[in-house]
DNA sequence: ATAGTAATAGACTGACTGGTCTACTTTAAG
DNA sequence: CTTAAAGTAGACCAGTCAGTCTATTACTAT
């Protein structure tokens, strides 16, 4: 299993194709036709679909983990800042893809999660870790006294992150980043705010 | 056209495996097993899979809109207390499906949006019409003076709409109605307070 | 009573599903 | 140079998919 270019090949156009259409509504060949990978290839680097989609969930939190750290951890920039520029990272994808796709893991939180355990652990564990990200860069808003210490950082990472991924689920269907933009608003203008004193 | 009991049966056994399963995922065959209704009556009620889909969707809304009526516009109760009545029914509800099916017109949103269009605006029509259903409530609350009027309306709806799918979405893969709970509570001391005088 | 239609019934179709199988080619080691 | 393993290649499998077809039964209007 030295040269992984074949595997790779087949991550990435699993990627692109359940992005765009779901896990359930990818068949194998349709990902085999997209790269022109014959389908043994496929069954010597999986086992099985499922052991795929882990693959391509496994693949996919890791590199979108680097761009989390780049924008979340980024001690150079005030936490706020960093989390606006986080947002705003979102709505240009959103719109690249037409708002379309969305976000893979919360698509597939969406899709899997009553079907497969197997599925729901994987992701659940993405999510968490994302959301780790969050507090940490949260913390350090409340340490410089950006925002208001009276609330759990973790409490306030859940409800980012839920607000953030219903709000692309909503820029779905409404083809628009409206909702991402409102809800944006709505947590800097009261929830991420100054402590009273 | 009259005797419409089998249509009924249909539709029911299709909300209840496509909540569990998702569109794509429920197999026409599996309806026709789940209620024992055979495929000619099927194609006699319904001219495709995405009719018959469109019928599921159009059945729920319209049902759970009773239950959003009721709970969301009783002016017997205070605004506010309405919304934690909903959000309280929320929270049963993902208790009593295990914390599997969720928000069937959430589900049917991510699953079908980039997939049909036709679905899309159907599933859209549905989520603006809830929403005006917040927008009501929230305009009561404000009437009152229970919340903040700097905020519009509308964009409160929106909010608390987005975040509240959200926090389903993630309940589903935590298998937790936590995110739900977190997201009330953030809501209710942050969001929805009394203006400052 | 009869004609016409609404509805039931399920066998059947072609396309496609995930997955298996065997044959072949390439690579690396001894 | 030989041998074993890694990887490529695609025909093939049983099962399932949405959808069609024909036959039959139930109902209703005349």
């Amino acid at each position: 299993m030295k040269n992984n270019v074949t595997r790779d090949k087949l991550i990435d156009s699993g990627a692109q194709l359940i992005s765009q259409q779901g896990y359930n509504a990818t068949g194998i060949n349709a990902v085999l036709k997209a790269c022109g990978v014959p389908k043994g290839s496929f069954y010597h680097y999986f086992s099985s679909k499922e052991d795929f989609g882990l693959a391509v969930i496994e693949r996919f939190a890791a590199a979108y983990d680097e761009t989390l750290v780049a924008l979340l951890e980024d001690s150079e920039t005030p936490p706020l800042e960093r989390l606006k520029r986080y947002f705003a990272a979102g709505r240009d994808h959103m719109h690249e893809c037409d708002h379309a796709t969305g976000c893979l893991i919360g698509n597939l939180g969406q899709e899997l999660s009553g079907q497969s355990d197997t599925f729901r652990d994987a992701l659940n564990l993405v999510l968490q870790r994302w959301e780790q990200r969050f507090v940490r860069c949260l913390q350090d808003a409340q340490a410089r006294g950006d925002i208001a210490s009276h609330t759990a950082p973790e409490a306030l990472a859940s409800f980012i992150l839920t607000g953030w991924e219903g709000a692309i689920l909503r820029a779905k269907t409404l083809k628009s980043v409206e909702p991402m933009e409102q809800f944006e608003t709505i947590l800097f203008q009261q929830v991420l705010v100054r402590p009273s004193p």
